[in-house]
DNA sequence: GCTTACCACGATG
DNA sequence: CATCGTGGTAAGC
């Protein structure tokens, strides 16, 4: 079995962490007010002897982590390990990567981009391997609530708060639990 | 293999 | 508020 990298790091209350493959690249990545949460969640499913000694990569997966959580721009690119993850779910990553920051945009909008359905759009968003890396909370259901999240593969109340926080923090405006129809943004192309 | 139940949804009434 | 259609997934045979 391959040698992964488990590493966490602590900031401003919150626990960041990244389960890297030396060499395929960032398996998933978590974050969560619990340390151990934390790590069980990005445990799990990963067959393979886990080393706790920081790298260079994870060293700079979390810096980005970070950067992103702040809602700063992302000064690197981390590569992601597409190992485990469906065709599908492959589509509709690369559909929310293409979200700029400070807008959104609807699980059904990506749907018709993808040619599928709104369902199916939400349970791929949510299995979602690298949040924050792969901007999941960008995704908002069509009437332009907050919506869900879920933060180590469970809904929470705290989710949500953490997802309006971070759209907040990209610039978008929300009042009365609403978000701005400036910050919709369509998907495009084929 | 096939069937079913479950969803971070959406449209309708 | 309720109900239904929907597509992908995983758990159950």
């Amino acid at each position: 079995m391959e040698k992964l990298t488990l590493a966490t790091r602590e900031h401003d209350g919150t626990w960041f962490g990244v389960l890297i493959s030396g060499r395929s690249g960032l398996i998933a990545s978590s974050f969560s007010k619990s340390k151990v949460a934390l790590e069980r969640h990005l445990r799990t499913d990963t067959s393979g002897t886990i080393s706790r000694d920081p790298t260079r990569e994870s060293d700079n997966a979390l810096d980005q982590m970070v950067n992103l959580y702040e809602g700063k721009k992302s000064t690197s690119t981390i590569r992601l390990d597409w190992g485990s993850v469906s065709e599908f779910q492959k589509n509709v990553c690369e559909r929310m990567r293409e979200i700029p920051k400070g807008r959104v945009t609807s699980y059904g909008l990506i749907a018709q981009r993808i040619n599928s359905g709104p369902r199916a759009v939400g349970t791929a968003v949510a299995r979602n391997p690298w949040p924050l890396f792969v901007p999941c909370h960008r995704v908002v259901p069509a009437d332009l609530e907050v919506g869900n999240y879920s933060i180590g593969g469970a809904l929470s109340d705290y989710g949500c708060e953490v997802k309006r926080d971070l759209l907040e923090r990209e610039g978008v405006s929300i009042e009365a639990d609403r978000i701005s129809s400036k910050a919709l943004w369509v998907p495009t192309g084929a």
